[in-house]
DNA sequence: GTTTCATAGTGGTCTGACCACATTATACAT
DNA sequence: ATGTATAATGTGGTCAGACCACTATGAAAC
């Protein structure tokens, strides 16, 4: 069965035909059944975050020992400990230990430059979501956003000015800028997901930082918004930002274009 | 407690570095170090799919025979496919094998709920997420949704009706309308971060649908929505979309009070 | 004080065996 | 011949113990 790219096939799930009754397992339930023995592992760190007993930053016991009082052997242990990992929940230094990740929020970014080479991500694509995410997001902050945000923001402006001539220090109070704008949105749920998105576009976007040049229409375009935030106005909070991301997209896209003509071998 | 630490540790790895030639590591020249054994995993098989030669749905080679070839151990591999597992990309099956995921896309529902504990998710910020999100899902469905899309939609909103006496039938096909609309969107990413939500409300929802009481109510609404997506009538589309959510929530927050105050577990 | 180096603690990898699950092939009974 | 039980096979999952590699710490040397 070949399975073509067409984009109409609707029906790749059928989740009708669990039928409850030709089961035939006893199976009690009242040990919680874990087939998967990585996967008690994720529970049981959930048990211990969703108690409070681990937060963010937090070290947990080593493998060696968390594995005996588990009850299980190290090399399962180590299997949940990957998942946690993978998925960011844990952040695991070689020789040191594991840690709760602590940052802000977000999903695991290498799976998504994966996820979207398999389903042929356009750059567009990734853009337009941009685009919908951060407009919504700046509108949200100009309406809850709190002092000690509008005095981050005000900082990366500045810093930003102050990085002119220093595109890589730039492009990182830029990132900066618009991760603090997701905080002051008051919803981290729309904050973690803008920066798994974030961090993918400024990981394409370092590597031709070096050759911008409208750097300065961009730290007065960060500039305006940071002041329509601060004025509690959403619509043109939103409408700042969409013509910001659209310039900047535009100028991006420019780039890219002339390097390709310019140094094609 | 520790009678394995009675126990001589060899070290013999200290005598290695008397080597007279240099007290610099040789570097040894791999195509490229991969500080990680599993990101070389994750890598060859990334490169894989970038080339296209695996797809969604094909099957991995068996573990040994893989590990063979990348010249590593069995436990490094099964890390590196641990990883691509946890963050979605593949799907493994017990005695069967690993699969290049093929389903919609969606990033790891796992780390999103251990996210959301970890950073304290509240339930009105997922749904005001999902409301932003499905709103400019569904305006864009309107303006590009394709004729196998909305005879899909018209198929839903049919089983829709006709299981208005089966809940967990509804559910499904309630959460399979919302899908078709997300591919309908044109924007693989945008359907992406949706069937992640999606995902995760509608396992919160399969716990209490037996109890519903609007579905009538609800299917209209589908059926109205769909209407509207086939007029291409995008700010109709939305603003119904906007109130089916809202309703929807309300109904939901409802019947888990009733829940709570009725039954003390 | 600064540098160097040995050590301990921890995650990372290897090996080889065995267990559990799913599929397929075979044998048997009907 | 058909259908069902049983065995064989292929595959992922788990285990055990050893050893390797990295990091931080503190003692010793300068």
């Amino acid at each position: 069965m070949r399975r073509a790219d067409n984009d109409v096939m609707l029906k790749t799930n059928q989740f009708k035909s669990m039928n409850p009754s030709t089961t035939k397992k006893p199976a009690e339930k009242r040990t919680q059944q874990d087939p998967q023995l990585s996967m008690q592992v994720v529970n049981h760190i959930r048990r211990l975050v969703e108690n409070g007993k681990l937060k963010p930053g937090d070290k947990l016991p080593p493998e060696r020992e968390l594995a005996q009082k588990l009850k299980i052997s190290r090399a399962s242990l180590r299997s949940g400990i990957g998942y946690l990992a993978a998925t960011g929940v844990l952040k695991v230094r070689h020789g040191v230990g594991a840690f709760i990740a602590d940052g802000p929020p977000a999903f695991a970014i290498t799976s998504f430059n994966l996820i979207g080479a398999l389903h042929g991500f356009q750059s567009w694509q990734m853009f337009e979501t941009r685009l919908i995410l951060e407009c919504q997001l700046v509108a949200l902050a100009a309406e809850r956003s709190k002092q000690e945000h509008q005095m981050a923001l005000a900082e990366e402006v500045a810093e930003l000015f102050a990085a002119l001539d220093r595109p890589t220090d730039f492009l990182v109070h830029d990132m900066n800028f618009h991760r603090i704008l997701a905080q002051a949105s008051g919803n981290p749920v729309l904050a973690a997901i803008m920066e798994t998105l974030t961090v993918a576009f400024y990981k394409e976007r370092s590597k031709t930082i070096e050759h911008a040049k409208d750097m300065r229409e961009a730290a007065a375009m960060h500039r305006l918004i940071f002041k329509a935030v601060c004025a509690r106005d959403a619509e043109k909070a939103r409408t700042l930002m969409e013509r910001h991301l659209s310039a900047s997209m535009e100028a991006q896209s420019a780039e890219k274009q002339k390097r390709r003509t310019s140094s094609s071998r």
